[in-house]
Formats: structure tokens, sequence, C-alpha cells
DNA sequence: TAGATTGTTAATCGATTAACAATC
DNA sequence: TAGATTGTTAATCGATTAACAATC
């Protein structure tokens, strides 16, 4: 991941960033102007370094035994990350998980403002869901290029997602946040984000598994 | 992430193991009874070699020329992940995601089994989704006691997160799915596994930005 | 001033990739 | 047999951590 002028950025970097900016707005409530490194490690259990290499991406510079402006990183970290401008998405697929993320109401503080839901079910479209009217699929193409709609959340089953995903894509979208299982084929300058839960439950029960076993009681070998 | 006898297994390897996983499954239907590490790596673009890694943890050997019997894979992979035998997991906080997950119908493939949802709000309670009552959380504790259940899901809001992690883990809870912000502090023994939304969605729009700001148009500077 | 903290450069650690012998 | 593929050891790449001078 390249940015930032040419400076190399990592996506594990990329990837704490937000929980930064999380905290940095909890702590600024606390009327807090400066928090340091050490702080922020502390409450995330990390190494001080870390903090001040992820925070260095953002240009913000702390001041030695200060540390960094709470107001600046938060600024900083936004407007690294693009959510200083909230960005237009469409939702595409209505079942539990898209219904789950449009429910979430804060969205925009992630940048993010969910202006549309699509769905292939008849069933569905024309149903209203959290202030929004369920819309046809049909109707995607076409809003996407009249509204030029850059990114798309999809959470449809797996055997559309890759017509959708072409269909989007040729109408302008540049940015899937993919929720399906599908390994999404798409040009370069298409940016697709995979969210896999499985793959975070593997890690979960792997590890637990090797917990659970390891104090499991074995007969003696001689 | 040290398992298997001693073996070093890296967490990108495990969190690759249930999509080859999914995909083993898709390519047992096609009645094909070997699978080559090439064939895999094809459908997730990545290098055989990682491929081949990464199917070393389960120890299944693969025949040169041929690759590995597929339905050995499968069994192999699910018994390192603890898919195998289903756990009964607690489902704790039935908001939006909460019931996303309690509507996913599919648990059983990834081991997991959702036997209970909780909820602190009196007016969810009592309810029914997707065939299951949502308990008081005032029985939560009790019924992890009584069931050994050792696996939570918690998807609450922030405030309540900790004390609700404290509770579980005192009563028996060893893993816990964490879907909320909060770094939650358990004792060791206890694994927590935490599910950052935000910090996917970080890595699509820091990398959208970027895209699109490198392909805007700029004034030159002489 | 003294000392805590930043920021940079170097060292270490871990994951991925390359090379290649073994083999079906 | 010839050749594709596995499995292992070595090399490379990238991310984290250590060290330490700069400085408020």
């Amino acid at each position: 991941m390249r940015e930032n002028g040419g400076e190399y950025v990592s996506v594990p970097s990329v990837r704490r960033l937000p929980l930064y900016l999380g905290f940095l707005k909890e702590f600024k409530r606390g009327r807090f102007e400066y928090v340091s490194g050490t702080q922020i490690a502390e409450h995330f259990n990390l190494q001080s370094i870390q903090i001040r290499k992820d925070l260095a991406v953002t240009k913000v510079k702390g001041k030695p035994k200060m540390g960094y402006k709470v107001d600046e990183l938060i600024q900083a970290i936004e407007l690294f990350l693009g959510w200083d401008n909230i960005a237009d998405a469409f939702l595409v697929g209505a079942g539990n998980l898209g219904m789950a993320l449009l429910g979430y109401e804060r969205f925009d503080e992630l940048g993010l403002n969910i202006v549309a839901t699509f769905d292939s079910d008849p069933a569905k479209v024309g149903e209203v869901f959290y202030g929004r009217e369920v819309l046809p699929v049909e109707k995607l193409g076409n809003l996407i290029e009249r509204m030029h709609v850059k990114v798309a959340i999809l959470t449809t089953p797996a055997a559309s997602a890759q017509a959708l995903a072409d269909l989007m894509v040729g109408s302008g979208v540049r940015g899937i946040w993919n929720f399906t299982q599908v390994v999404l084929k798409t040009p370069p300058g298409v940016i697709v984000e995979n969210v896999r839960l499985s793959s975070s439950l593997s890690v979960l029960t792997s590890k637990l598994k090797e917990m659970l076993d390891s104090e499991r009681p074995r007969i003696e070998l001689e």
C-alpha cells in the first residue's frame, strides 16, 4: 500500500488507525488536549513504538514530553482514511446482514452514507427499512451512473455476487466492501475489501481447541 | 500460534483455511477425488507454494502429480479448526448484528450452534427470533455453568461489554467472539477474537481515496 | 535543568516466496 | 519413462521492535 506522497504504509497500520480514532474521540471527551503514544499503547496493549510508527503516516508531529494534539490527530486520521468527506454508498442485498448494516447509525463516522438498498426479491422490493426503501436491482446500474456512486456494500448470496459486481463496476463503482464468500474478479482500478467472518471464527476456534486440548487430562504413556 | 504437536502455525494460515474449506466442499460436488495446490491457488489468486505450506498444517500428504484427496483435506481442515465437533454457543446482545448472526443458518459448518440469545432489554426478552427465545441476561451466568458453554458471541453496546465478559468468563466461557469496539480485558486462558468492521472499511476507503486522488486532474505546478 | 517522549535509523522477527530434490 | 506436483530447506520480503539522539 503506497500513499502519502510515496511513503509506504502497511495494511496492518491502516487497520489499527480506526481503533486509535475511536479511542481519541473518547479521550477528547475528557477534555484532554494532548495524548501520548504511551497512553494509546496502554489502552490497546500495544507497544508505544508501534503507535508512534502508525501515527507517523498522518504526518502529525508530536511534542516530546507532551505527546500529540488530540484534535489534530483525529482530523489527520480521518483525512488519511478519507472519512472527512462522507461518501454515498449503495447496499446490495437486503438480507439479514445487509439489514444489520443498514441499521447501524454511525456510518457517517466511518465516512459512509448508505443512500439506497437493492434486492432482487420482489417480495422485499418496496419495503422500507430504517427509513429507506428497498429498490429493485434492475435500477442499480442506472442509479450508480446517475448518482456517481463509487462505493458498494455487497451482502447478497454467493450465487449472484459476481454478476452484480460486474454490473456495478461497469456502472462506475470503484470500491466494493464484499461480505460474500465469493472471490470477486474485478479489473484494475477497483478495490475489493473482503469481510470473512469465517476466517475470524477459525482463529478463535482453533486457538480454543488447542487450549482446551492442552488442559485435558490424558492417559499417561509408559 | 503454536499447535499441532509443536509445529508453528501462523495466524494468516489459519485465516486462509476456511476459504480453502469452502472451495473444497464446492469442488467435491464436481465429483473430483483429487485437488492440486495449483488448482486452489488459481481460484484464490494465490501462489501454489502458499497453499502447500498452509495445507501442511493439516498433516495431509499429497501425491506428486495427483494432488490431495479432497475428502481427506476437508476432514483434516475441519479437525484442525475444531469444526468437526459442533460447540454450543451463546449469543449475547439481541441487536441488529446479533439478529443477523442468529439468522445465519450455516454455523454448523463453522462448528458452532447458537443455542440461546440474551439481552438486558426487557422489551426484547421473551421475543422469539429464528425459533429461539431471547432470555434475560440475569440468567446468563447460571446457564453458562449448567450447560458448560465455552463460546460466547458478544454483540452488545460497548458500555456493557466488559461487565458481560467478566460475568461470562467467571461462569466458564473460554472463547469470546467480540463484535464490540471494546478492548476486552480477560485472564490468561481465555481467547478473544475481535471482529472490527471499521478496520476492514478503513482499508477500503484509504485505498479508494488514494486511487481516486491519483486520477484527479490537477493544476500543473510550473 | 532533568526527564519524558518523539522520530529516525538499525536490528530482529515472522511470513511469504524461491529453489529444487523426491516421487507418483 | 517423462513430467507435473509435492514437501522441505533456503532466501527474500515486510512488519515489528529496539536503540538512541533530538527536544520540549
